[in-house]
DNA sequence: TTGGAATGTCAACAACGCTGACGTAGTTTC
DNA sequence: GAAACTACGTCAGCGTTGTTGACATTCCAA
């Protein structure tokens, strides 16, 4: 964290603004990729943040998603619906608790959450590139200091093992 | 720029992946203080964009903010109609070229986008602050790199004599 | 056995994207 | 001066994705 007093860091707030739209354009471009991809299948941003989150924790319960995605359960459910009917997400009931519906991605669902992260990685790594290794860090933490502090505990509770 | 050499960026499939749920999360974050202020008054986060990018050029024509926000005339319209039935845009014949429409806010349309923007500009000063000077400088390299080519000639289109 | 939790589903609605078509000024071009 | 193009608005319809509210089912736990 080095020294970086309090005093060296005077933040304008055109500066802010700035900051602001260039979330908002960058956002733009983050989901341009998949959105494309999606689209040919008749998907929306709904449906690869479902096959994003299931990929991410194999197993998971439906209400451990809505928790995570912040949306109702019907809305989810919905989203859910289609992509267990196309084949994509396989919802079985659980073991021990079985009003529980864990929820797995097929091979086509594997399939699929590889080309829509293999895209959105490509760009990731080329903008990363671009700006070099320490500005990687620092897009991290502003990223995570701007979450809500419920929204952050999701963030956190993946494995933090890896950096 | 210091000497970051390309071997010194190594980033994983996993660490990538990091990255993209922090972008998601985050844009959750960056978004839920003005979401909050706008649904009190039935409005969106259209009418969020709509009123930030007329506030940023005031005297804009639909056609410049058509092509910065990038969505159709029908959608804009439906947004620009209620925000001037509110009296919160103004929207004044073009002088020289007629068939122009310059979009400029009411003093009640520059009262909100007040409240929306010191809510949002709070929420990334708070973020920076904790994150650091040289955190800021990194974030928004990267930001501006992971947009798209055209949406990046309307980011840097602005001043850009602000940093 | 009964209360409550987890899940699913139906219905209705709103915000905000989209396409397509049409009209009406006003400008430009030939 | 007519024709073509531009800027804008609007009507109609549709899709995704969020919402509330209500209700049924299944099943754990006290």
């Amino acid at each position: 964290m080095e020294d970086h007093s309090d005093t060296l860091l005077f933040l304008t707030d055109e500066q802010l603004r700035r900051a602001i739209e260039a979330m908002f354009f960058a956002y733009r471009g983050f989901t341009a990729d998949p959105d494309r991809i999606l689209a040919t299948r008749g998907y929306g941003r709904a449906h690869h943040r479902a096959i994003h989150f299931i990929h991410r924790s194999p197993g998971t319960t439906v209400n451990n998603l809505l928790a995570i995605l912040g949306v109702t359960k019907q809305s989810l459910n919905r989203v859910l619906r289609t992509l267990i009917e196309d084949g994509l997400v396989q919802s079985r009931v659980g073991t021990q608790d079985r009003r529980e519906r864990h929820l797995t991605l097929t091979e086509d669902g594997e399939a699929l959450e590889a080309e829509l992260s293999t895209a959105q990685r490509a760009r990731m790594r080329a903008a990363f590139r671009e700006a070099g290794p320490g500005a990687v860090a620092g897009f991290r933490t502003v990223l995570e200091h701007m979450m809500d502090p419920e929204q952050r505990r999701h963030f956190a509770a993946v494995r933090d093992g890896d950096r």
